[in-house]
Parts: C-alpha cells; structure tokens; sequence
RNA sequence: GUGGGUAUAGCUCAGUUGGUUAGAGCGCCAGAUUGUGGCUCUGGAAGUCGUGGGUUCAAAUCCCGUUACCCACCCCA
C-alpha cells in the first residue's frame, strides 16, 4: 500500500520528465508571443468556490471532486479545473481596477475522482489561459488561435476545431424552451439520464452519445437559429477572425460544453486516434462567471487543455520530444589524491557552465568509462598518477575516442572549445 | 457508479493435465593480465508468483473475496 501510487496517480520520472520540460517550454514562449502573464493560485479552495463557480449540475460538482473537511472545519476541495480559482484571484485582488484586458496562464495539477481510463487521470496536468475584461470576438479566436499555434509549434496535424455558440442569458432562455419543447414528445425514448437533464440542463441531451438520443435529436432545433443578434454577430466575428488567422473550423451546433459557466463561444479540440477521451482542449467564453462569484459584471474567456492528452497526441503522431543531453564531462578518477583533485576541477567546470560529475561509487577505470558511455557524456577526464605528476588531465571524446593530454588550467578553455565545435 | 480483460525479476513475457531448489530476453553489477566505453564471452544479484482465504499429500496453476492496472460506458482535459 504505502510502495503504490494511488489509483489514478502516476510518477514522473527522469525518463520522462525532459518530455514535459519541453511542453512547458514551448508554452511560456507560445503565451509569451500572445502577451499573457503567468498566474499561480493554490491548489484547493474553498469548495463552494467551485460549486458556485462550475455549477451545481455538473457531474464535476456531483460526483467528482475531492472534497474533505480540514482541522478548521472547513470545506476544502482539491481544484478539479483551473478557472474558478483564477477568477477567484481576479476578483480577491480587484485585477478588474487595473488596465484591462487581463491575460493570463497557468500550468497546474487538477483532480477529479473518476474512474483512470486512457487519457484520463485522477491527477492530471492543464496549460490553460483565462482572459478577463475583453467583450470582443477577436478575444475568443485570440485564444483558440493560442491553442493551435501551441499545437503547431508541437508539430502536431489533424486536429480538428469544433466551435459553437450557446448565446446568452438573452437567448438562451428561449431556446431552451424550444428544446423541451421538442423533446417532450420523445421523453419516453430518450436515456434516463438525458431525462432528468430535460429538467435540469436540455442543453445537456445534445451532448449524449447514447443511439437513440442521438437518432432523436437529429431534428432538434438548432442554437444558432435562436441567437440573439448580440451573439449571431459575435459569432460570426468569431469565425472571420479565425478565418483571418488561417484556422480551419467546424461549426458543431452539438458541443454545449459540461461546465455552466459558458455563454456565447464554446469549442473543442479533439484529436483522433488517442482512443475515447479525445478532447486535447476545451474552453469559451463566460460573460456571467466573474459576477456569478461575486465580482462586478466583467466579460472572459479561457480555455483548458490537458498535457497528458497532449502527449498521447504526440506519441500517436509519432512526434519525437528533443531530450536535452545535458551531461558533459566525467571524471574518472585512480586513487584517492586523483578523486579530491578531480572534486575540485569538477567544480570550477560546473561554475563555469559546463555540466560536470564524478565517480561516486569508488568503481574500477573501466566500471567509470562504462559508466560514461551508458550516462551519455561527452568527454571522460582522467586523472591518475601521471596526470597529478604532470598539471594534465587526459580528456577523451566519447564520440570518436580520440583522447588528449591537456594542462590542468586550460580545461575549461578546451571544453568550451569542443563545445563550440561540436 | 457500471461492464469486460489482466496481475510471475527493474522492463517485456514463458511456465504443460496441479508435482522437487519458478525460467528466458533486455536491463543492472562484476570479470576476460593489474589506466579506458560501445561488440563479444563468462559469472552474479534480483521474484512474499498483487493480496487474503479455501480445496489438496502438494497451488504460480483450481475456487471465492479483495486491491491495483488496462479498456470501455457516464462525463471530461
């Protein structure tokens, strides 16, 4: 018990790690080229936070979170998703005083219990962005176009952009009344769970994958012959301007989004062939969350991706991720002068910038070479008998053996030189 | 929460109708004349057979429970 991660959790090692360095590099320079700022809120909060903020009728609220009690008494909940604490942030700093819009990134760890699958953790990773303060349209494809050119950048292809409007509390009132009206003659057919959605969220029965929800609604009333002209005109600015970007869109009047706090634009980007759980990003607008959580009326939009999906994407792509070598020089050491001499030549390369190590295991010359060779460093420097006697050290290049004898105070000279030829 | 599959060494997996000290490949460690890696050869370490119970003279193998992993549903990243 205490030897096993728990369900739904996994390590990162070493042999992995450089693959999410590279991610999270790419994403600083990507958020760094559409002028957003990183932000990092904690990682539990208050549960009605996310309760008031995701929504009671989600099943993230329902049946997901990981909620417990602390020694205070209080409710705490571990975040299941990056934007209620982000919003939470905006309004308990008053960021709505300072000039807007305000952009903003983060990378962080999100949980929800669930049932592990492929693509779906109970600990997983979001790069997600939230832009506050901005009603226009250009805002949306600003953020979906983020996400693609981070996708890009990555060497991904395929991936297809799902975009919809679900209108506003002007609209969406009516429409809603359309859809139960619709459906109230097909309730004996639907799936159970999409007939308490009927009641609770119709929106939600579009979004069912069950065969004769899907049959039924296949002449359902359309959202976007319901918009208000507000959110038909920001629509279709929405799709100009990803049109202007060069972004190739769906419009997919049945993504309706899980989380309530969407109004106008919501989209998806899904990625084939990384098996059920294919949503890599999802996000929109959400005109009503900051003054829902009770901050003044301000306009946003945000997305959420997931990076292990991310990976997945590109492992089934086949995308090789750059492993940085960092490692360059190894001393190995005869005797016990040669290793506190070699300690301390180790150290002025390290200060020097170059990446350095030695024997720590008291091994044979030949464990030490093997050990260089299996490590993958570049040069090995001997030190024996010889070399203390002579001021030398014996470099060799690991990649074609060639080996040469130089002062013991021109090593970091020389290493920057190979360096800089290799 | 529901359904299906799986669980043997660090990894990938063998293991017969139940029958002695549970195997292989890769990896790891050491050695092949005492100061030199990759190839080859030799040797070594390493497993409570997921876990608890049951059947049996005898269980990795058969039965039941349980946990975890994989896949899928619901939903989501």
């Amino acid at each position: 018990m205490i030897t096993k991660a728990p369900r739904g959790t996994k390590d990162l090692l070493p042999d992995e790690s450089y693959k999410w360095q590279y991610i999270e590099r790419v994403i600083r320079r990507i958020t760094k080229l559409f002028c957003y700022m990183e932000i990092r809120t904690p990682t539990f909060e208050h549960t009605e936070l996310f309760v008031r903020g995701v929504g009671d009728t989600t099943d993230i609220v329902q049946k997901e979170m990981y909620t417990f009690f602390d020694k205070g008494e209080r409710s705490i909940t571990l975040k299941p998703e990056g934007t209620a604490g982000t919003v939470r942030s905006y309004i308990e700093h008053g960021l709505y005083n300072i000039t807007q819009p305000v952009k903003m990134y983060y990378i962080t760890p999100v949980f929800r219990y669930e049932n592990p699958q492929a693509g779906r953790l109970r600990e997983h990773h979001q790069f997600g962005v939230e832009a506050f303060g901005g009603p226009e349209a250009s805002l949306d494809a600003e953020i979906i176009t983020l996400a693609i050119t981070l996708f890009n950048e990555l060497g991904l292809r395929g991936l297809e952009v799902d975009i919809n409007s679900i209108g506003c509390a002007n609209c969406r009132p009516r429409y809603l009344e359309g859809l139960r009206e619709y459906f109230k003659d097909h309730l004996d057919n639907l799936c159970n769970n999409c007939v308490s959605r009927y009641e609770r969220n119709p929106l939600r029965i579009l979004d069912c994958k069950n065969e004769r929800c899907t049959a039924i609604r296949s002449d359902a009333p359309i959202i976007l012959d319901y918009l208000c002209e507000d959110c038909k005109v920001h629509f279709q600015e929405l799709q100009q301007y990803l049109s202007a970007a060069s972004i190739e869109f769906k419009v997919n009047p049945m993504i309706v989004r899980g989380l309530d706090y969407y109004s106008k634009t919501v989209f998806e980007i899904l990625s084939p062939g990384i098996g059920a759980q294919n949503t890599v990003c999802g996000g929109g607008r959400y005109d009503g969350l900051v003054s829902e959580c009770g901050g003044p009326k301000t306009p946003g939009a945000g997305f959420g991706l997931g990076i292990e999906r991310l990976l997945l994407t590109l492992e089934n792509q086949g995308i090789e991720i750059p492993r940085s070598s960092t490692k360059e020089v190894l001393f190995v050491t005869i005797g016990e002068k040669a290793r506190s001499k070699a300690f301390e030549l180790l150290n002025n390369l390290r200060v020097n910038g170059i990446s350095a190590d030695m024997d720590h295991l008291g091994r044979s010359v030949k464990a030490q070479f093997k050990y260089a060779d299996r490590v993958g460093f570049s040069w090995v420097c001997t030190l024996g008998e010889d070399e203390l006697e002579s001021g030398t050290v014996s470099v060799r290049s690991m990649d074609d053996g060639r080996e040469e004898s130089i002062p013991q105070n021109m090593l970091i000279d020389y290493i920057t030189g190979e360096k800089g030829a290799k």
